[in-house]
DNA sequence: ACCCTACCTTAGACAGAGTCCAATTCAACA
DNA sequence: TGTTGAATTGGACTCTGTCTAAGGTAGGGT
């Protein structure tokens, strides 16, 4: 991720303190957090940094493509630093606990021509929805 | 959608009038309103129906069933009435407009058992998403 | 090395969506 | 028609996210 660093201030970004915290806990396990628990972990790296902060630079990395917004229930957003390998999401019902899936297939193919009411259609999304192991046993 | 209102009595659904004008704002145009426009057009027809009845019977829906909650954005959750054939959307955007739409395939079995690491699949939703005639003119 | 200054951060107020609660009303059955 | 438990109500509350004005600072220029 020390890419990504690289990659943002070649784009002319200003590296902060603040910044770099929340790359860094994008950067830590491959989870999909919602922004209060970045803020919540980057906060234990700096604690004085703010929630306004979290939320404008994932809204600036999510607009530079470099973090993908997820939002699978009508709760909080989450934020997938997976932004190299395209991927689809399998979502616990009961936690929100997202893992990243790779079905195989051609997503796109299954929308005839006829079936897009002449949209410029540009992507396709799929939500696997269970129950995570941990929620399955009550 | 008298349908509807007969199989809820069934279910042993007490019968009143402010579920009787949401069940009639779903049965209108087979649009996906969210819960604030299904408030605003049952007031229309029972002015004193209150918000958290709406949410209520729109919840109680939902659990039966009978309705279905669609998040494609962050924002308000839109409420499906169609859920006699299955589809899956296509959203814009730009504007938010969602279509039914019918893809062919089989759509779980891109999905292998390796890859569900050990979640109870329960179901999947394809979301296609692009711009509306309307929105792709500008 | 140290100024500038434009850009970034901050706290807290605000807004939108949805939930919860105690008090009141009422549908359905006897 | 009376009874009773379920449904409704409005307002307070929570959660997520946005905005703003004031103060702080990264990094290029000198």
């Amino acid at each position: 991720m020390s890419d990504l660093l690289a990659r943002l201030r070649e784009r002319g970004w200003r590296l902060t303190a603040q910044r770099r915290v929340v790359a860094q806990v994008l950067d830590g396990d491959h989870v999909h957090y919602t922004a209060d628990e970045i803020h919540a972990r980057a906060a234990a790296l700096l604690p004085e940094i703010s929630r306004a902060t979290v939320y404008n630079t994932l809204g600036e990395l999510v607009t530079l493509g470099e973090v993908l917004e997820v939002s699978t229930d009508g709760r909080a957003k989450r934020y997938d630093p997976n932004t190299h390998d395209a991927h689809q999401h399998l979502v616990c019902d009961s936690c929100g606990t997202i893992r990243d899936v790779h079905p195989s297939g051609d997503l796109m193919s299954g929308l005839s021509a006829s079936e897009r009411f002449g949209f410029t259609v540009s992507g396709v999304e799929v939500t696997y929805r269970g129950l995570c192991p941990t929620c399955a046993r009550h």
